[in-house]
DNA sequence: GCATACCGAGAGCACTGCTCTTGACAGTGA
DNA sequence: TCACTGTCAAGAGCAGTGCTCTCGGTATGC
């Protein structure tokens, strides 16, 4: 009972420190948070033990919260169209990250000064990346993809160590393109989150789209 | 002989907050930097009007150091070579980034939470896709780039208003590819700034160019 | 029933950005 | 030469911050 309440008052503290982060940005303040909760500042310690911790509470939500999205929206494609399920995932990044701009910028903006992100937030982070790979291996078993590429050995060494976690039966030239398009997909919702698009793209949606639908096609994964 | 050491004092001031920057991040301490410098806080203030000017003109600074590296970078191939002249401006972003990440992060990381954009800021962060567009457009003069992809109208839109801007004759299809190209440029360096691609890649550095190899073949740009 | 563990309130410390006032100095016109 | 003006650094002070510590009160487990 008493578990129960704690529990509730952590939830609580961090759906409104998710609310100020929202309104304020990254500098989030616990006496603020503490305001809004009608209670002293001291008495959030009593759930974190500093304001980087929950700081990384909330970027392990953030982290799932992608994760789940990602993975929800691939799950809802007809397995065997896999540029669908691909088009999927980057849609599901870039909605996710306009639905909720401040957590994406604590997730993948610079990193706070001397924050050091701890190790338990790898495999929420690295979440989303494995369902493309689980696309990449579907394809790849499929005997869609083909070895169509001759890497510089150092780069097969970064790509296929890469693939070893995601896609392990990959051929390497197809998912160094899905590496690549995985980080164009990044670069375009960073830029357009951050600011970086203005004066220069207005209306980005269509443009995404069709960059998407582009780098499916360079991947090598099929059309339904 | 009154500006003149007005104008070392704002110059010294800069330095040492990019010092600053460089050791704490982003959250910058005016009182710190008048502190290394010997003097009170408040007068830093005859300076700068308030902490978040002098990040813009740190900002500023950021962008026209990255445009004036990348341009450099550029300039130094030959002309003809316009694979080479791409890869020159890729390399530079990563070095210059490697070199002064903290004021990479300034530049291309979460916006600063109050901070809007001096408008005045918008021509010096332009200046290294310009760089781009001027190979993009000596290609296109060359008669090297085909139109031989077919845009969406809306997607073909947006590509054609960032083409006004900086490759004017280029055809939409390698334009479209040369801004995807910019955005995985980009993704790729602020997730190794990041530490985005830490537990997967250790030495990006080979994958980084046989990426930007890769996207230079599919621009089209021909090599030397 | 009682000891234990937990919890919120409050005071306090060192720090921050920023404002205001004060006194010192350099350059200028009479 | 002298007074005036503009610029500058210094210092005090305000409101806010993260964080620590102590002090009562309350629920839990024996």
């Amino acid at each position: 009972m008493r578990a129960r309440l704690r529990a509730e008052m952590t939830e609580e503290i961090k759906t409104t420190a998710r609310r100020h982060l929202a309104t304020e940005g990254a500098n989030l303040s616990l006496r603020a948070v503490a305001r809004d909760l009608g209670m002293v500042s001291s008495a959030i310690y009593r759930y974190f033990p500093s304001r980087d911790d929950l700081l990384t509470a909330l970027i392990l939500d953030a982290y799932t919260a992608l994760g789940g999205s990602v993975a929800a929206a691939e799950g809802a494609v007809d397995r065997a169209d896999l540029a669908g399920r691909f088009l999927a995932i980057c849609h599901a990044v870039r909605d996710w990250a306009l639905a909720n701009p401040h957590e994406y910028a604590l997730i993948y903006g610079s990193p706070v000064p001397g924050y050091v992100a701890p190790t338990d937030t790898v495999p929420a982070a690295t979440r989303a990346v494995t369902v493309l790979g689980g696309v990449i291996e579907d394809a790849s078993a499929a005997g869609l993809l083909r070895d169509d590429e001759a890497l510089p050995p150092d780069a097969a060494q970064d790509v296929a160590r890469v693939g070893a976690l995601i896609a392990p039966h990959a051929p390497l030239g197809p998912l160094s393109r899905a590496l690549g398009s995985w980080l164009h997909l990044f670069g375009f919702v960073s830029f357009e989150i951050f600011g970086q698009l203005k004066n220069a793209v207005d209306v980005p949606g269509p443009l995404f789209a069709q960059q998407m639908r582009a780098q499916a096609v360079y991947i090598g994964l099929p059309t339904a």
